[in-house]
DNA sequence: CGGTTGCTTGAGATCCATCAATAGGAGTGG
DNA sequence: CCACTCCTATTGATGGATCTCAAGCAACCG
């Protein structure tokens, strides 16, 4: 099976063959990194970065009263610095949620990458801007939707974004995170979290028993959470 | 005076006189924009990007029950596309909160001024990078902060901003949005606005009369509102 | 003036947080 | 295999934060 980021990818750009080898040669050995760990930029190389070949990980921001803030949410396939390409300031820190293996992918052969191929560039900035479009619906979330729609809609954008990368069964996948987790990507208390997962079983939309999730009505959970696919363009930059 | 773009460029790199001539050189003659309209992107120029001159205006996005969400505040030298280089689909809509003056920028005057000094290319990415963490912190606030909190943020954080534009006198600006607007944008009823409006000027750290808004202890207000401006980065990419 | 827009206030309901306690499961060491 | 501990999930009770509905007021504007 194809490796998550190059299946991600795909969806980015019509990529060859020979594209294809290029990424793949890029994507050094992954390393084991443990759960509930700091992905400092050194811990990986520097001028690398990482990218999550297995596993589930995130960036957050901490206040000064020490609540956390889950930002952005990573699954396989994900570039934990999607600006790296870019000169950039660390402002916020990366962590995994579950163990997970992480691949370094040196900046500088990224670039050359980019400018070997057109549709390699094509594909990366896709991926850029579908991370920037995501952060911006979780935005959304916690402004306006409840705890039940921002669950909702969390479980819909998953579905999608883990069927790009081949980890979706069905209707189901793995949901491997914590509902403490949950409420910090959320922006609720762990207990809410708990009554909101029980108050969706009760509508039968969706189920989740032990760390997998299942989806029993696809259209009635977009249409609980107000969920529109749009913003994640499965079909290309150009679609 | 100085251009608001040019005036904040200068915090992201060293601008030279050349630098700046040819900056000012790619910025159109402004045109009206009337309040509470939408931008669309050809309203302005195909290819071109909104500058905004003079008047604030927002990113938001409309969920199906209506409910409005501002994404991003745009205020006098802010690009209202700051991915306006890169390929890009539309995802949400730009429109105006007061009356504006915008300047249309051409995506490949931009460019070329890029590639002719790299002072300009890195001002332009510190830009960028800039407004995602401006994005970022405002997604913390709608997760992690109450209502004052959120207010007394956003005030901390529009005075420094607004400064590197020179639209702050002493300690107070202009804050010509309604507190529905501030409501859509920090993902509070009207009425909560208000409320906590009244609470922050009872505390005395800040107060609000007309459209002035004066800051009467930064230092109190930053600590309430667990302000840090790191991540605005006032002294440039490199400090 | 009359209409519109934005601001303010009150009352009541709802959503969600906090505190506290219990239960289950996975790992660990004896 | 058992006792122990830790982590996660769950439940109950209570209070606080925020929303909604509704009304009144003030400023501005044609």
């Amino acid at each position: 099976m194809a490796h998550p980021f190059l299946r991600k990818l795909r969806f980015g750009a019509r990529l060859t063959p020979e594209d294809e080898a290029v990424l793949t040669s890029i994507i050094e050995p992954a390393r084991p990194v443990r759960q509930r760990e700091d992905v400092a930029e050194e811990g990986v190389q520097p001028n690398a970065l990482p990218l999550i070949v297995d596993g589930w990980a995130c960036r957050y921001s901490t206040l000064a009263n020490g609540q956390r803030q889950i930002i952005s949410l990573f699954i396989p396939g994900d570039l934990c610095e999607p600006f790296g390409m870019l000169p950039r300031f660390m402002d916020h820190s990366v962590a995994t949620l579950t163990p997970v293996l992480m691949s370094p992918v040196r900046v500088e052969r990224l670039k050359s990458a980019v400018i070997s191929s057109p549709r390699i560039d094509e594909a990366l900035w896709w991926d850029l801007l579908v991370s920037t479009a995501i952060d911006r619906e979780h935005l959304v979330s916690l402004g306006r939707r409840t705890a039940t729609e921002r669950l909702g809609h969390l479980f819909c954008e998953l579905h999608l974004r883990l069927d790009m990368v081949g980890l979706v069964e069905g209707m189901s996948y793995e949901m491997p995170i914590t509902q403490a987790d949950l409420g910090d990507l959320l922006g609720l208390s762990m207990v809410h979290v708990n009554r909101s997962l029980q108050e969706l079983r009760r509508t039968g939309l969706m189920s989740l028993r032990g760390r997998r999730l299942t989806i029993n009505n696809l259209d009635g959970l977009r249409e609980l959470s107000y969920f529109d696919e749009g913003y994640l363009h499965p079909e290309g930059a150009n679609g």
